[in-house]
DNA sequence: GTCTATAAAAAGATAGAC
DNA sequence: GTCTATCTTTTTATAGAC
C-alpha cells in the first residue's frame, strides 16, 4: 500500500471538486493551485503540467473502480440493484471522479473519453452474468448512464430531476423485472 | 419566418461543430471564425461576445427541440418508441446542438444546463400520457439520457457502445413492455 | 458587414531562491 | 517541497479603416 504524499492527494481533491462544482473552464492550474492553499509552483512539484494533473485524476478513478467492482460482487442486495443504487450521486470518491473525468472528455480530452469507456466495459463484464441478455444489459448500463448524466448536470444534486427514495426504488424493480 | 442572415448561420454551424467534433476546449472564437471562413472581426458583428454566441446555440436548441415535439406527436411508431429511437445520434441538426450544448455545460456555463434541464422537462410533459406511471416515465428518460451521454464520449458516433440496429430494437421493445 | 491591428487579461510553464 | 518572479502563448475584446 504505497502512501501517496499528502499535499499531492489534496492537491488532485481540489482540481476534481472543481471540475465538479465549476466545470472544466474553472478547473485552471492558478485555481487548482489556490484551492489546495499551495503556489503555483507548489503544485508543479507534484503535477509538472496540466497534462500529468488530468492523468492523476484518471489513475484516482482506475483505484476506486478497482475498489467498486470488488464490492459490486459482494453485494447482498444483487449486482444489478447495486450498481443501479450507486449510479444516484451521493458524492462518494468514485461519483466524485466518475463526474470530474466526464467534465475532462466533454472538454475534449481524449484520454479521458476513453478511460470512461474502459471503465464501463469493465462495470458491462461484471454485470453480464447477472442478467437475462444483451438487450438487458444495455438496458440496465443506460440507465445507469442516464443517471449519471443527470447527476452531471444539475448544480444541487440533491433536488434535480433524478429520482431518490421511493421513486428510485420503483425505477430499479422496473428495470430488475426487465433484466432478469 | 425570420430570415436570420446566411453568415451569422454558418457562425454559429461552426461554432457547434467545434464543439461537437473537438471539445469546449477547442471552441475559441478565433477557431470558431477561422472555421466559418471571417475574421474574427467579421463573427464579433453578429456575436458581440463569447456569450452571445453561446446563447446562439441555446436558441437554435431551442427551436430544434420545438419542432422535434410536434414530429414526436405525428409519429406513426409511436411516442416512446419515435423518443428512443432518435436518442441515438445520426448526425442531424437536433443532436448536434443538444450534444453541443452539453459540452458548454460541462465547461461551467449555467445557462447551458439550465437549458438542457428544461428541454429534458419538456420532453417528460409529451411522454407523459403515453406511459404507464413516473417510474416508466422515469426509464424511458434515462434510457435516452444515457444514449446521449455515450453518443457524446465516442469520438467515433458510428462504433462505440452505443446499440444500433437489431440491438437498438431489442432495447426498445423491452423498455416499452415496461413502460406500456 | 467585414476586415486588420492591437490591447488586456488569463493560462500554462520555467527559473531559481529558500 | 514550497515559494516568488517572470516569460510565452492563448483568448477575449476594442478601435477604427474600408
Amino acid at each position: 500500500m504505497s502512501r501517496p504524499p499528502r499535499a499531492r492527494e489534496s492537491v488532485l481533491d481540489a482540481f476534481e471538486s472543481l471540475l465538479v462544482d465549476d466545470g472544466e473552464r474553472a478547473a485552471t492550474m492558478d485555481a487548482t493551485a489556490h484551492a489546495a492553499g499551495v503556489s503555483k509552483g507548489g503544485l508543479l512539484y507534484h503535477f509538472a503540467s496540466k497534462d500529468a494533473l488530468e492523468r492523476g485524476l484518471l489513475d484516482r478513478l482506475e483505484t476506486l473502480v478497482d475498489e467498486d467492482l470488488g464490492q459490486m460482487a459482494a453485494a447482498p442486495e444483487g449486482t444489478v440493484a447495486y450498481y443501479l443504487r450507486t449510479s444516484v450521486m451521493d458524492g462518494d470518491p468514485l461519483d466524485r471522479a466518475l463526474i470530474a473525468t466526464s467534465r475532462l472528455a466533454q472538454g475534449g480530452r481524449a484520454d479521458a473519453a476513453e478511460a470512461l469507456q474502459r471503465v464501463r466495459a469493465r462495470w458491462a463484464d461484471a454485470l453480464r452474468p447477472h442478467v437475462r441478455d444483451e438487450a438487458a444489459l444495455a438496458l440496465v448500463l443506460l440507465v445507469s448512464d442516464g443517471l449519471y448524466y443527470n447527476n452531471a448536470l444539475s448544480s444541487d444534486p440533491v433536488s434535480g430531476p433524478v429520482p431518490r427514495g421511493a421513486a428510485l426504488d420503483a425505477l430499479i424493480a422496473l428495470v430488475e423485472a426487465s433484466a432478469h
